[in-house]
This record gives C-alpha cells, sequence and structure tokens, in this order.
DNA sequence: TATGAATGAGGCTTCATTCAT
DNA sequence: AATGAATGAAGCCTCATTCAT
C-alpha cells in the first residue's frame, strides 16, 4: 500500500529512500543521479530500470511524503485531534530538524523552493503535501469551533495556512543561522497567537 | 558607495542586476554563467574578468541586497520606525511577490534554502542580511519596550526573529501554492499577534 | 514453410512483425529493442529467448521479406509473367507507400541503405532480397527475349537491375519529398523506358 | 561565404568536414559526437560551443552539400548545359562512389533515408538539396525544349524527377551489391532513355 | 518457457572555468 | 578592458545484453 512497497520491490525503494535523504541535504539539484545510485550502491542504469527520469524520482519522494502523513509514520503527525497535538506539532520539526544540526529545512518546502517555479508536476506534487497538511489542521480548529472552543473571530482555514507558513518560515531560517534559535522563537510565538483564540482553556492541554 | 558604482563599472552592474534576477526567477543553480551572460548581452570572460567564480557572484548579488536594505532603495522598508512601518514591511512583502504572480519567494530566503547546506559563506552572508533585517526589527521593539508601549513579556529579538520566519514562510508557501492567500493569512495573523504585544495604541497606528 | 509459423510459435512472430513495422518506419537504429517489446506486449527477455542479438532480429526480417516474396504474399509480386505485372510491379511499390503517406521508403532497401557498410552479414541479406527480385524480372526479360519478344539490343539483367534502382530510388525521394509526384514520374518513365525494348505489342498489355 | 569560412573559423570547419565524412562512410545514427570530435581532433565540447545539438550538425552539413552544388565545387556538377553535362551528371555519381569501393550511397539521399521520418527539419533540408538539383536539370530540359531539340512529349520536370531518383537508386543498390554492376547498368539505363526525348541527336554528345 | 531485475558502456548535452589574442 | 575559442568534468539518459528466479 506504500509508495515504497507497492512493486514489492527493494531497490525500487531503496533508491526512493536514498534520493530522499540526498534531497533532503543538499536540494534536489545538487543531487545527481550517479550520487544516487553510488550512495544506494545500486548499478548505473537500475535507476532509469525503475524511473523514467529526475524528475519522476522527485515526485516518488514527494509522495512517500505524502504517504507517511496520511499513515501517520511522519516523525511529525498531523491528525491534530487536541491542543498538545498541535503544540507538537510545531515542536516536533523544531526537534526533527535538530538531529541535522539544523543544516537543513523543511525537506518537502525546501523542494518547493528549489523547483515550484521551474516545474509545473513538482509544485502540485508540494502543494498536495501542504494541502493535506493544512486540511487536517484546519479540521482541528473546525471541530473547536463547532464545538464553541474557539472566538468567533478564529477562521480555521487561515490559522491553518499560518501554521504551515510559519513552521516552512521557523525551518528555513533555523537552516540559514544553523541554530535552533530562531526556530524557537518563532513556534513559540505561533503557538501562543493560535492558543489566543481558544475560548476555555482545558486542563489537558 | 552602492555595490553597483563600487568600481564605476556599468557592465559589472549590469552583470550583478542580470544574475539577480535569474537566481530569483529560477534559483541559483538553475542558472548557468551562460544564461546570466547572455541575458546581460555581455561577452563570456567579462564574467570572469569582473568575477572569479559563480560563487562570487552569488555573494556580491546578496551584498546587493544587503546594500539596499542599508540604503533603503529596498521595495521593502525595513528601517521600521512605528507600526505602520512595520505593518508595511509584512505587506510589502506580499505586495512585491506579487508582482511576480506568486511565482518567486523571497530572493534572499531562497538563495539560502538551495545554498545553505553546500556552501559556507553563502550561508553567511544570507544570515547577514537577516540579521541586518533582524536588528532593524528588534530595535524598534526595543525602543518601544524602552518607551513603556510594549507588555513586559514581549521579547524584542524572538518578536524579530518571528517576523522574518513568518515572512520567508508566507512568501514559500505562496510560491508553492501559486496565490497571495496563505501569504496574507500569514502575515495578518503575524501582525495581529505581534500588536497584541502593544500596552497603549497610538493614534498614528 | 513460413518464418513465422517455423518453430510454431506465435510470439516470436509477434516479435518480428513488431520489429518488422517498426524498423519499416523509424529505420533500425532508431528502434531500440525495449520498444519492440512494449510495442508487441512481450517481456524483456522473451526477446533473448527467442533471438540472440538485435543483428539476429534484423535478419530475420529480412528473411521474412525474402519470404513474403517467394510465397507470393508480398504486396508486390515479383514473380513477372507479363507485361501488366511488371506494371504492377512499378505500381504496386508506389500504391504501396502511398498508404504510409510517402515517409516511408522500401523496407528492404532502407535497412541496406542505414546497415549496409556497418554489418556485412545485414548487407548480404539485403542483397539476397534484392538479388531474388532481380532474378525473377531477368527471367521474364529472357523468356521474352527467347520468345522474340524483345530487341536484340536488350540485356535481360542489366535491365532488371534498372528496374530495382528506379523502384528504390523512385521510394527514397518520395519519403524526403513526402509525396507521390517523383514516384509516380521515375515509374512511368522507368516502365516506358522498358516497353522501348518490346518488338510486338500484345494487346493484353 | 562558403558555409565553412562563414565564422571564418578553422574547428568548426574542421567539425563539419569531419562529420560529413562519417556520416557518409556510416550514417547518422552511427556516428556520435565523440567520434566525430576525436576524428577531428577537437576537444570534447568543442562542439557545442559551435554547434546546438547534433541535429544543427547534420544541417550543416546539409547545407553545405547545397552550397558545393550552387558553387559548382561539388565532385558532380549539376548546372547542366549540354548533353554530355548531362551524361557526366550520371557518370560521375557512379564514379565518386567508385572511390569508396562501392561502399557508401549518396550521401544527401542517405541522410534522408535515415532521418527523414523522424526529422522533419532534416527532411527538408534533403528537399532543398534535391531541389535544387531537380531544378537545375528540369531548366535544361526546358531549355531544350524551347530550342525545339526535345520531343513534345518530354516533361522537364517529370524527366528531372527521373534523373533523380534513378541516380538515388543506382547508389543505394551499388552500395548493397558492393560493386559497380547495377549503378552503371541504372544510368546507363537512364541515360538512354532520356535521349530518347531528343529530336536531333548534334555530334558532341 | 517466461519474467523482469541488473549491468555497464556509451550517447547527447551542460557547465564552470581557463587560455590565447 | 574585452573577445570568444578551448577545456574537461560531469549530468541526464538510452541501449543492448545478461542474470536470477
Amino acid at each position: 500500500m506504500s509508495v515504497l512497497s507497492e512493486k514489492g520491490n527493494k531497490t525500487r525503494a531503496l533508491i526512493i529512500e536514498t534520493a530522499r535523504e540526498l534531497f533532503h541535504r543538499q536540494g534536489v539539484r545538487a543531487t545527481s543521479i550517479d550520487q544516487i545510485l553510488e550512495a544506494s550502491g545500486t548499478g548505473k542504469s537500475q535507476f532509469y530500470h525503475y524511473f523514467g527520469s529526475k524528475d519522476e524520482i522527485v515526485h516518488e519522494v514527494l509522495r512517500f511524503y505524502l504517504d507517511i502523513f496520511r499513515s501517520g509514520k511522519a516523525p511529525v503527525k498531523v491528525q491534530i485531534e487536541n491542543w498538545d497535538d498541535l503544540e507538537s506539532f510545531f515542536l516536533d520539526h523544531v526537534k526533527t530538524i535538530k538531529k541535522y544540526d539544523y543544516e537543513r529545512s523543511c525537506p518537502i518546502g525546501s523542494i518547493g523552493g528549489e523547483l515550484a517555479s521551474e516545474n509545473e508536476n513538482v509544485r502540485r506534487d508540494v502543494n498536495l503535501v501542504f494541502e493535506y497538511v493544512r486540511d487536517n489542521i484546519s479540521s482541528f480548529f473546525d471541530e473547536l469551533k463547532s464545538r464553541g472552543e474557539l472566538k468567533e473571530s478564529a477562521d480555521p482555514q487561515s490559522m491553518a495556512d499560518f501554521c504551515i507558513a510559519s513552521v516552512q518560515g521557523a525551518l528555513l531560517v533555523s537552516k540559514v543561522r544553523k541554530d535552533s534559535e530562531a526556530a524557537e522563537n518563532t513556534v513559540a510565538h505561533a503557538i501562543k497567537h493560535l492558543e489566543s483564540y481558544r475560548k476555555i482553556r482545558s486542563s489537558d492541554s
């Protein structure tokens, strides 16, 4: 069911995983196909046996991200059910890039930043992921609102947009700064802002 | 005083300006030196006469951005003196990318996103610009605070980080979405959040 | 008896037929084995089960052509028995390429043109077909001559050479021109020339 | 004025000449760019300094042929002024391929045969050369006719088509046969046929 | 007999950079 | 200060063929 097991093929999955890691570490354009194959220990033209082009593997990588978000296997859970989940959404993003010593930003957003202007398909793929996340977050706010736990002025969609953009910005700036400070500050502000829309503060948050 | 007039050389300035535009439109790696030269109508080795390498022109482009921020000639003013200026800081960013039909994000942040991981010098150059902007914004909050116009809980530095990150995120997401909505929503929330730190609302805001 | 039924194998026949069509449409070098397999719906190593190499399938395709000429199943009959047959030989060639909108030339001659210089076996295979056709045509002229229906100056072999070459040239030029005019003009002249060797004009021509 | 001196560049001319020779010897697809560069002693990427693609050098080679026909520097003169010239047109073609031991056919026609179906630009380029030759030949017949030296039934255009096609066919078949016989027979017949349209036979033919 | 994964050479093209003039 | 030819490494991709199952 997952992208990787779709053809039950290990090599294919290995190539995707290797590409994903390299794209995240150094960007798509900075990653050559030879590099992917060398890093994955795969022979030269296996790549084109499984993927028609470099574009296609970018597509597969983005599909992979959408997939792990959907299945909840991503390092950041996007199925937000309570304020704790929302806070984790922000904090886990920061925690994740900490693993890479703040030398990387969001693997999805960075692909978008690099390629959206030159490749419409990639732009759409990235957007699909963003939309999935946004829909999940905005559903949470919808839910809250319908339960009367959010101020009337709160607009779920716009708040979800704010969540995604502030996280993207936080990660991008932390990469440029090579430290966590800006990211931590940013998400702290974001969380505080969102909570300002709460009407009643439940004890579980 | 400006980077472009430094050597009183028009060709050099033209190359920088052309490179800047192309880097913004399609990214640094996607822009070849040949393309810069063709677009600027300059000959092949003009480039290597003025710039030692491609890295160097990236450096010059980033220096240019720092320069126009310093001289106030940038499309977005970063010398914030009042709440209107702060609001303009956000709105002008959105207004600026509207000119490009939301097909571009921040020209500085995008260079950082693309190259910070592979080129430490570029990372530092981008960071220099971010720091300049952050210092200006945080000075404004410092000033407010010293005048007692900001709540005690307000932390100027962290608020400035939030400003930069949310703008970067807003522009990145708008590029992926290819529309203004996410960016507008994001900056609206950001502005609202920052204003929540105001103690007294002056009539000029 | 036919090449295709030799092993009673449908897959093998299908591959040959598909290759034949693709070679005719786009040339041998322009046709990859993968393309043949995809077009024929056969698996990758089916090919190497039946054929040892790409060269071998070219050989089989040429054998196929020789085969259909021998069995009279070719779109052009080369067993010439009277002047009508000879005229048909020319006209049917033109009629045949008309089906392909004059975008192809002779499937046999074009393989020769493409590969004769680099592959001696192919050259011989093509030549075998040409010889078969020439022998048939020259037999007709021999027959006529022995019946006293041809002028003394007529040389059957040389006339047969002329037949083949003028047809090959007509088809090649029509492909380059992408219309029938040159081909029609050429074969009309060829026919007229050949008939100039007739001594008595029978009513059936 | 010639294609080769157009940019006054020796390397460029050398590449074209080398490509031309290799295309004639082994075909366009069988000739790699590396091979052209190695044979011409040129560095690897000089090719792309002068030519945008492999297609472009095919174009240049065909332009070269048109050029030498126009300037009369081709091994075969196409500016036909009398019957001797016409006869030479046929015989010189055969003489020319004799130099290559009948292992090549017409360098122009063979490019057409190989690429006309897949590359419309090449088809047009080849056709341009064919048209130039045809126009020259048909002008000769026109001239004859206007002088009353050709039978009324003679159609200059169609006769010119016949000339080109029979030569193309003669050369193609001689390559497949690897000897001169078929070509010599074919052109002899062609010449004889064309002369059958003469009204008065001058002594100089 | 059949499947498709694996191999590796080589093809076309792009690129940053250097050199000669 | 200026021109553009030359260089060579590397990038993306295609191909014929072999191997393991």
